[in-house]
DNA sequence: ATTATACTCCGGTTCTACAGTGGGGATTAC
DNA sequence: GTAATCCCCACTGTAGAACCGGAGTATAAT
């Protein structure tokens, strides 16, 4: 389970799109990448990824740009970075433990994945949304 | 929080170190590679890192070899991963989010941390030396 | 139909870290 | 002294992350 720059990516991506999910009009990438500080061309491979992945659509063309596909409460983060981390996070949990003590270490680390995933599971796109807005909340409690 | 193949390999190591630990004996880099499957070579990089960061003391010379330095139920796989791992994972930590959105990520990104660190901190080295003895008992009575 | 927009796919580059290898030197037991 | 063993430095290979550019193509606005 990696949290890298590329999963960071993507969410924060993807909860752009979410804020402007209710109103219906695809949103660019170059839009996205301004507001997040997302290199443009690297932003693009990404939503290509989620695409694939049937998180979003596309709308090509002008005023074209991306829309999520579901709802923002019904994608979960552990479906965000597990698409994005890819696939073969499965063949790495395949290789079997030669020792008695390499089988001890794997159970840990088994553990420590779960952890991992029971908390991003736990969270939705619309709770990143939702907490975004409460500490826009206090910032704006501070400016006053 | 990396859980790498270096990071096994260095527990495979120190879990060795704690079998023989009452025997007070050194043991040597190429037993616990040949043991442990590892390469020696890899093996004596990671040693030393555990070396200078005190988890084990090095005895040089014909008879030579590791020892552990505190007791195995004093060393949690904390310790020795965030060893293994590098101290600049806190330089990773200190960037800091621009926007909202990034602050929002980020609060998830250090809850999925913490649960990884407590559960690393949960288990010492003796734990997993009692889990394999407990699997190797399991693997007896099959055996008959 | 034209045109601008903007996605799609192809490739390449740079940088970093991991994983593993090798040589020569220092130290200690015997 | 000799053999065994650790110590340090440097090196290669591979993979992935992050990023950049361009040519092509689909779509919608006009």
């Amino acid at each position: 389970m990696e949290l890298s720059c590329k999963s960071e990516y993507a969410l924060l991506a993807l909860i752009e799109l979410s804020l402007h999910y209710s109103k219906g009009e695809p949103l660019r990438i170059c839009q996205i990448a301004a507001e997040q500080a997302i290199p443009d061309r690297y932003l693009e491979q990404l939503l290509a990824t989620l695409r694939r992945a049937g998180f979003v659509k596309s709308q090509r063309g002008a005023k074209g740009g991306y829309l999520l596909t579901r709802e923002p409460w019904k994608i979960t983060l552990l479906d965000v970075v597990s698409c994005i981390e890819g696939f073969e996070a499965k063949a790495k949990e395949v290789k079997s433990p030669t020792t008695a003590e390499g089988a001890a270490v794997w159970e840990v680390w088994h553990e420590v994945r779960q952890g991992a995933e029971a908390v991003l599971e736990k969270y939705t796109l619309q709770d990143l949304v939702d907490q975004r807005n409460a500490r826009q909340q206090v910032d704006l409690m501070y400016y006053i």
